[in-house]
Order: structure tokens, then C-alpha cells, then sequence
DNA sequence: TTAGGGTTAG
């Protein structure tokens, strides 16, 4: 703390800033302008805290409602002591009830740098507290960065957590090594909060590497790693193991939670084991955990995936029935997987129904529709709808383009897919791989060779990667009449590849 | 919602 030095030397240089208490509040109560008549100056302890009190209100009031409170306050109360630390802790106190902990910061920051004033380690240790207690996690660690200053281990602990919990894992990592290295034992939930967040942020290889380091230092596991655990087994495509986790703990008589469950099922509908996902619903439906709308969108998904859309509108209808209310995303995940299956028809009818439950289609929904359509090669039905969607509010998406092209090129429209694609820049959407992939397809498909090439062309100077297809859609047409030159970039392109 | 969801080539 550069100012500390410069502090002491004022505190002895002037020693009326460093009055007590009492003399402050006299000092305050003829000051302050919003008083008028002052009472009796107070010996009492109790009764300078209040005073306290009722200036930390009125410098709160002033800094939430002037723009320039810096300047207010020091004209307003010209002998106050700003930096008495009684003050400032005063100060905390009031804007921590008041959720208000930035404005805390500011006035900190504000002393710092008006006043020759070095911060306590008790204030400084409420302030970052508070800045915790609030999640503003950036402030704490920007705080830390700028005051340098050492906060307790239960509060570093409590930092490392935050700064897990809000996807700044390398940092919380970095202080969970530091807290380590100084001797401190983290306790299991910061271990646990830290193996979190390397689930949060997709850091499987660090989220065991870390796993197996706790392990060596202390074998106690609760039941949140247990959570961690099962997910990260699950996030690995490891169900099988998580599951067998899941039966350890049971058979312990310990409900690992909700969550646990909902993992399992959803990473078991996605390898398609429903004897297990069905196992694990009963399981869970036993130790009074009602699956979730989202649990059962995950079981229609992964059905659905699986080819196995009959069961899954069986489980949808089902819900209704027993009083679920799914929701848009329900019945956009079924009205995709009834067109898949072709079942067009009960497809229509769940939108109309979504429709008339007050659920109105997004761009999801317009999407599935559209794509449907045009998979019937029902293109005036799919511009109406597109045209629907833009009309209800829905921007043009490079999905939504890829949709129309997509469905162009293959009922052989693709100087209609050309259309769409030009149009693409004209209003702003990013082309991606599958839009110059299906183009390029498109144009061969109707021996266009040219203009697929073309397109070949820009795609790769993009530095997209062309798809199989692409290359199979080329080698196709390479025996078609075509000019020397056309030819040549033909040929150039299938040796490259 | 204790976290988490749906769309485009194939």
C-alpha cells in the first residue's frame, strides 16, 4: 500500500484528523447544513456511532444523487474526517443493507486517492467481504489487484467460489494453487466449487487432473462431489460409470439431488439405453423428485434422435394428459421430430394447438416448419411461412437462410437458392460451411459446373472446409463438356483433395 | 427454475 507511509506522516503532522470520535461528531453536527440546529455534542460512544449512523445516510444519499458527490461532500462538510476507519465501517454497514456495496467502493476508492488515507485490514477485509457477498467478482478482483492487500483465507475461499461460480476458473484456479502453496487445507465445498467450474467451462482433463490431486489430500467426499463427479462422467460420455456412481451412493441411503438424476437420463437418451433412463426416472420418482419439463424435453429429444419419435410423441401425449404443460420448446422438439418421422400431419396440428395455447412460434419453430415444407417440396407454403416469420418479428438467421437453400437445392432450384444467398450480404447474415456446401452441391447436382466451382472457390478462400459430399457432388460431374479452363480448376481441385 | 432446452446438409 504506497499510501501507508505517506499516512502515518499526516497522522503525526496533524493530529486533529485523527480526533476521536465525539470531537468528529461535534465537528459534524455544526457542519452539516441538512441539520440547522445541532444537539448537545455526545461523550457517549453509542451515541457517535449513531451520528455515525446519520452521516453515512446522508453521504449515501449524496452519492447516489449527485453527480459530482466528491466535490459536495467536501464543501458540504469541510472538517469532517472522511478516513476515519470507524466511519468507513459505518459507511459498509449501511450500504450493505442497502445492497449498495459499488457505492462502498467508490467512497473507498474516493479516500484513497483525496485523502492521505491507508486503509485497515479490517475495512479492507469488510469491503472485499462485501463485494462477495454481492458477486461483483470483478470489482473484488480488481479490488485485490489494486489495494494488494492479503484477505483472510476464509475469505479467499469464499473469492476462489465466486470466481469459480462465475466462469472465471483459471483465475479461482490460480488463487485455489496460492491458498494451497501458503499451507492453507481448502475446505471441500471451495474444492468443490473449483471442480465445477471446470465443468462450467467445458475443462474435463483439468476438472480429474485437479479431482485426483484433492483425492491424495483428503479422502472426504460429500455429496456435491458426488454431483461433480456423476456430471463430469456424464459430460465425458462416461453414463454407464456415473450411473454405477449413482447406485453406490442409493444404496448408501443418500439422494445425490434432482440435477443428478436429470443428467443421467438426458446422457442416457442420448446413447439411446431407455432401460436405464427409465430405471433412473422411477428411481428418481421414488426419492419424491418429479421430473422437470426439462427432464422429459430431454427424453423426447433423445428419442426422437434415436428414430424413435413413436415412443417419444407417446411420452409428450402422456404428459399432457397427466397435466404437464410443455412448453415451446417442447413442442418444437416434437413437431421436429413428427416432420422427421413424415407424420406432417400431426405435426400441423401441434402447432396449431401450441398456437391456440397462447405459445407463439419463434424462428425455432418457423424453421422446423419451413425445413418441412420444403422437404415436401412444398416451396410456395415455405415462402409464405418464411415471410410469416419475418413478419412476426423474426430476423433473417443464417440458419434461416440455410434452410431455404438448402430446400431450394435439392428439389433442383439452385439459382433460387443463388437468390437467397445474394440476398444474404445485401441484408447482413454471415454465410457458413453448409451454405456453401449445399450451393456447390446445388450447382454440380444440375451440372452447372461453373458456378459450382465458383462458389468451391470462395468457400475456401473463407477457410471453410468443403464437406465429402462437396467433393463427391464435383468428382461427379468432372466427365460433362466444360471449357478448357473450368476444367483445369475442376481437376486442380480434386488432385488438391 | 438448484443447471439444463429447440432449428439448417447428411
Amino acid at each position: 500500500m504506497s499510501r501507508g507511509q505517506s499516512y502515518f506522516i499526516t497522522l503525526i503532522r496533524n493530529p486533529s484528523r485523527q480526533n476521536n470520535t465525539t470531537t468528529q461528531i461535534r465537528t459534524l453536527t455544526l457542519d452539516s447544513p441538512s441539520r440547522g440546529t445541532s444537539t448537545e455534542p455526545n461523550s457517549d460512544a453509542h451515541q457517535a456511532l449513531t451520528s455515525y449512523t446519520e452521516m453515512a445516510k446522508t453521504v449515501s444519499t449524496i452519492i447516489r444523487e449527485r453527480h459530482r458527490w466528491q466535490q459536495t461532500l467536501v464543501s458540504d462538510f469541510p472538517s469532517f474526517n472522511f478516513a476515519d476507519p470507524l466511519f468507513f465501517r459505518q459507511m459498509l454497514t449501511l450500504q450493505n443493507n442497502n445492497n449498495n456495496v459499488m457505492f462502498s467502493l467508490w467512497f473507498f476508492r474516493w479516500l484513497c486517492s483525496t485523502f492521505d488515507y491507508k486503509p485497515d485490514p479490517v475495512s479492507l477485509n469488510l469491503l472485499f467481504g462485501a463485494l462477495l457477498d454481492a458477486k461483483a467478482v470483478k470489482a473484488a478482483k480488481s479490488f485485490l489487484d489494486t489495494t494488494r492487500f492479503n484477505p483472510e483465507v476464509t475469505l479467499l475461499e469464499r473469492y476462489v467460489k465466486c470466481l469459480c461460480e462465475d466462469g472465471l476458473v483459471e483465475e479461482g484456479i490460480k488463487v485455489y494453487t496460492l491458498l494451497k502453496e501458503s499451507g492453507t487445507v481448502p475446505t471441500v465445498p471451495t474444492c468443490n466449487a473449483v471442480l465445477l467450474g471446470c465443468l462450467k467451462v467445458k475443462k474435463l482433463d483439468l476438472f480429474w487432473e485437479l479431482h485426483k490431486e484433492m483425492k491424495e489430500e483428503t479422502e472426504v467426499v460429500d455429496l456435491e462431489r458426488i454431483q461433480c463427479l456423476i456430471q463430469a462422467l456424464c459430460d465425458g460420455g462416461e453414463v454407464s460409470e456415473g450411473y454405477e456412481l449413482l447406485k453406490k451412493v442409493l444404496k448408501q441411503g443418500l439422494d445425490p439431488g434432482h440435477s443428478v438424476y436429470s443428467r443421467l437420463i438426458s446422457g442416457f437418451c442420448k446413447i439411446g439405453n431407455y432401460a436405464c433412463m427409465s430405471e433412473i426416472l422411477h428411481t428418481m420418482i421414488a426419492w419424491n423428485h418429479s421430473p422437470s419439463i426439462y427432464t422429459y424435453q430431454e427424453i423426447i429429444k433423445g428419442l426422437c434422435k434415436n428414430q424413435k419419435q413413436r415412443e417419444a410423441f407417446c411420452v409428450f401425449n402422456s404428459l399432457k394428459e397427466r397435466g404437464y404443460a410443455p412448453d415451446r420448446v417442447v413442442y418444437t422438439t416434437m413437431i421436429h421430430g413428427l416432420c422427421e418421422m413424415g407424420w406432417f400431419g400431426s405435426a400441423r396440428k401441434l402447432w396449431f394447438e401450441m398456437m391456440e395455447k397462447g405459445m407463439r412460434p419463434n424462428e425455432f419453430t418457423y424453421n422446423v416448419m419451413i425445413h418441412a415444407h420444403l422437404k415436401r417440396g412444398e416451396v410456395v407454403l415455405a415462402r409464405e411461412l418464411y415471410g410469416e416469420m419475418l413478419r412476426n418479428g423474426f430476423g433473417e438467421t443464417t440458419v434461416s437462410c440455410n434452410t431455404m437453400i438448402t430446400g431450394f437445392c435439392s428439389y433442383g432450384r439452385a439459382d433460387q437458392a443463388f437468390e437467397v444467398f445474394k440476398k444474404m450480404s445485401d441484408i447482413g447474415v454471415k454465410p457458413d460451411a453448409i451454405t456453401y456446401n449445399a450451393l456447390v452441391q446445388g450447382f454440380c447436382k444440375e451440372n452447372k459446373v461453373e458456378k459450382g466451382i465458383g462458389l468451391f472457390k470462395e468457400l475456401k478462400a473463407l477457410g471453410m472446409k468443403p464437406s465429402d459430399r462437396t467433393y463427391a457432388a464435383l468428382q461427379k460431374v468432372r466427365n460433362l463438356k466444360m471449357s478448357e479452363s473450368v476444367a483445369a480448376s475442376l481437376n486442380e481441385i480434386l488432385e488438391v483433395a
